[in-house]
DNA sequence: TCTGGGGTCCTAGGACCC
DNA sequence: TCTGGGGTCCTAGGACCC
């Protein structure tokens, strides 16, 4: 029986047992299979058939693997070093991240889908994940017709190979969407979760821990109390996941899993709340001056990214992580993260008016003779850069300042990242991070452009 | 030897005010 | 002996996501 707070949907004839969602929209997740090892296999035809293995910055862990990669039992997010054995043995083909090439493959995967369904209806989730509205009318042939065409049409377009769920709510999608990855063969990388009967079926077979919402501690407190499938989940009252699962959070987790759309679909949010910008250093780091060097390095990175939204930072703040040594059990464990925070006289998006408190704040942080291992800077407190309030004395500067800001977002834009930096950025980089097996950036860069041959 | 980077939302608790 | 109640704002920290 439904048990959602919504009408009792109808009786639809054409499945055994069925009652079909035709109140609501219905919702889709589309999902890009592999998302960063089908970029680089796109150009690189040879690699089909050959499991491909993406590393993180720094080329420190795997965190995207093709099929066959995770066939070999290649891990998610392991350290790339603790793989090196099996990765070597089986002639898996490695690259470090090319954020450029994934982000070009990225809009091309979304102008797809926004040209497809109208671009209101299109969500974008992350990189290679975006929700889409679907017309509450569709009869369920239809509805599984046209999402296969869908996924057709975007793999035509682009190369791209996508997996799509649909479902009546966000959560109930994403379910859907994990089993038809998990069955391909079966699926063809579609699955409509439209009656009680697949929702119910689909939900058993899903572990609690693969629910979008429950992260791994959730999952260890749910498994204590014996609640190990979605399905069993989704039996629990509102009391039990407020009390339970972080509150309105968990309501909210727990209606979406009982049918009840409460996640709307968000218009894209292009304006961010803080801006980030952290790194790894390439090796572990102990003078001061490098340090400060990184730090610079990052502000502009990050000041970039605020002018970029035509924002203006109100406070900024600096962290440092020094290396541990392992610990006793011999887990990877993180150190602990030493930060300092300023509020601005005047929120900016001014490179050196944000370098300038960043590198004071670093040399405070600062304990000669100690190793560390990563540095960050984050902008909060971002406003529009028109309401920015200056003093009278301001202008001239102000307005000098901005132009020099925006010839080099154009020149850097236009070139490379990093052809024009400060000089507090320095020159010595033994902080930089390693990137030993980057692909070209065919799409983003001409001197890079894919070859004939 | 070697374990990413960049976000969001929510809550609890303290400070402060009337 | 015994010290209100309700509101706001802020920050730190926990949890989650890809």
């Amino acid at each position: 029986m439904y048990t959602g707070l919504v009408a009792a949907p109808l009786r639809w004839s054409g499945w055994p047992g069925g009652s079909v969602h035709p109140l609501f929209c219905m919702k889709a997740i589309v999902d890009c299979n592999s998302f960063y090892c089908s970029c680089e296999r796109l150009f690189k035809p040879k690699l089909a058939q050959q499991p491909v293995v993406v590393l993180s910055n720094n080329d420190g862990c795997i965190i995207a693997r093709s099929d066959e990669a995770k066939a070999l039992g290649v891990g998610m997010a392991a350290p790339y070093f603790q793989n090196k054995h099996l990765i070597e043995q089986h002639n898996v083909a490695v690259f470090s991240s090319n954020y450029n090439l994934y982000g070009d493959m990225s809009w091309r995967v979304m102008e797809t889908l926004r040209q497809a369904v109208g671009p209101d209806k299109v969500e974008v989730y992350s990189v290679d994940e975006a929700f889409i509205d679907l017309d509450d009318d569709m009869s369920t042939a239809t509805l599984h017709a046209f999402t296969m065409n869908l996924r057709q049409q975007v793999e035509q377009w682009t190369g791209i190979k996508v997996s799509i769920g649909v479902a009546p709510t966000k959560v109930l999608s994403k379910v859907a969407n994990r089993l038809a990855k998990k069955n391909k063969a079966i699926t063809n990388c579609v699955l409509v979760l439209n009656t009680e009967r697949r929702i119910q079926q689909a939900l058993e077979k899903t572990a609690v821990e693969d629910v979008w919402g429950v992260g791994h501690r959730y999952a260890q407190k749910l498994q204590r109390m014996n609640i190990t499938t979605a399905w069993q989940l989704r039996q629990q009252n509102l009391l039990f996941a407020r009390n339970h699962l972080g509150g309105v959070v968990g309501e909210r987790l727990l209606r979406e899993l009982q049918g009840q759309p409460v996640l709307g679909m968000k218009e894209e949010l292009k304006v961010k709340k803080m801006i980030a910008t952290t790194r790894m250093f390439g090796q572990t780091v102990t003078d001061l001056q490098s340090i400060k060097e990184a730090v610079a390095t990052y502000t502009s990175r990050a000041a970039e990214k605020l002018r970029r939204q035509h924002g203006a930072a109100g406070s900024i703040s600096v962290f440092v992580i020094p290396k541990e040594p392992p610990a006793a059990d011999g887990r990877f464990r993180h150190g602990p993260t030493i930060s300092n925070y300023m509020v601005l006289p005047v929120a900016t998006s001014v490179t050196h008016e944000l370098i300038k408190p960043a590198v004071q704040m670093v040399e405070a942080l600062y304990e000669p003779g100690r190793a560390y291992k990563k540095a960050g800077v984050l902008l909060s407190d971002i406003v529009p850069d028109t309401a920015v309030q200056r003093s009278l004395f301001d202008h001239a500067m102000d307005d000098r300042s901005r132009k020099l800001m925006d010839m080099m977002d154009n020149i850097n834009f236009s070139q490379r990242n990093d052809v024009l930096k400060y000089a507090a950025g320095g020159t010595t980089r033994n902080w930089k991070m390693q990137q030993n097996f980057h692909s070209p950036r065919y799409t983003t860069r001409w001197n890079e452009l894919f070859e004939i041959g």
